[in-house]
DNA sequence: TGTACATCAGTGAACGCGCGTTCACTGATGTAC
DNA sequence: TGTACATCAGTGAACGCGCGTTCACTGATGTAC
């Protein structure tokens, strides 16, 4: 007995994940059908169902990992410390890079049913936004020079940082890595950061 | 005779056009069937074949009329004239609400096969939001007080705006018309704008 | 340690269904004279 | 204006195929004694 039976179903329910996220990457969420998957893994048809009650659920289950993958990104970027600005801006860049290649296959399930997915998948992915866009506007409060910033502003501020590293993302799932396409486009979210912060810089809320 | 043959053909195109789009709302480009469109207009499923050689070209068809819908929009921006800068970005964010409202599941059907359409619809898409970035450099090129800039900045600083715009486009798309979550989303539009634009006006490229 | 029984991941046949596509057709509209 | 023929959008039967799901099964792994 070199592996458990335990063991054995666990490995194939990670099969059946894999083969999911790789086979929707050639097309979408929703046109995953139960056969093929179990074709790329390798089992019976029917067999699937010892692992998912539907297709529908291992969906659900694709889109936790890829929040759990977001998750990480934001947990990496809050860690991302720096004396100064500059320092924080290329070390924010830089992760993002980083978790962009070393979890591709979600972060493109992530940009791909954004828009495309079943509604509560979408409805999943919008929150992990917001959450993002709110934590981001909270840390942004904590800086100094932020007192002359309403609330409001701070938020909006946020939401559009937050849209131009979700941009930049999706600008990397489409890069090859380590190719001059990625560097191009880590380079220019460095100046945008740049741009946005000389704005914050200069800019008095209303009232 | 109250219509000629070629009129009734082209109103079953135009009925065919308008059921795939409707269609494709509800789950996307790749999910779409001849049948169910065939079902949708009142024709039997052969009839299909009268007016698209496969259910390919017709989502072909759907991405030309998506695309023009979005040079469209970009006509209308730069017909929005405006003496200062604060006058500019209101028309602009005024003329993006007005459009997505009228063209809605035109500027949905882009959203949602960006990233998850046939490679050939991405691509397509991907370009046109391009031209648009180029576009907008050169508009900014124009403007006095930009002779501090480098091509390159003009260029990332043109991206960062589009992207903007283009965000706005999808939170404007999951808005109800007139609504108090649209008139929320066009003001921290308005808002985003301005501070890319303090931000704009306080940067000098470096060399 | 050995035996008897329980568990359960994976099998394989079978089902009804919607799919894209073919083909010969119908009958109203259009055209030539 | 009337007739004879051509065009062609839409019809309806039929096909083979992949789909999700059911069911009784097999045989290796796990457990109780």
């Amino acid at each position: 007995m070199t592996e458990s039976r335990v063991e054995r179903k666990e490995r194939t329910r990670r099969a059946i994940l894999d083969a999911a996220l790789a086979l929707s990457e050639e097309s979408a969420l929703v046109a995953l059908s139960l056969r093929q998957v179990a074709k790329e893994v390798g089992i019976v048809p029917t067999a699937f169902y010892r692992h998912f009650p539907s297709i529908e659920d291992l969906g659900l289950a694709l889109v936790e990992e890829s929040l759990d993958t977001l998750r990480a990104l934001l947990r990496e970027l809050r860690r991302t410390a720096g004396d100064d600005a500059g320092t924080i801006i290329d070390g924010s860049v830089a992760v993002l890079v980083e978790q962009v290649r070393g979890d591709h296959a979600h972060f493109a399930f992530i940009a791909r049913e954004r828009f495309a997915g079943p509604a509560g998948v979408r409805q999943a992915i919008a929150r992990g936004i917001e959450l993002a866009e709110r934590e981001l506007a909270t840390d942004l409060a904590h800086l100094p020079g932020t007192d002359v910033w309403s609330e409001h502003d701070l938020q909006t501020l946020s939401a559009l940082i937050v849209g131009a590293m979700v941009t930049t993302a999706e600008r990397l799932i489409a890069a090859e890595p380590g190719s001059p396409a990625e560097k191009r486009i880590a380079d220019a979210a460095r100046t945008q950061l740049r741009m946005m912060l000389v704005g914050a810089r200069n800019w008095r809320s209303r009232d």
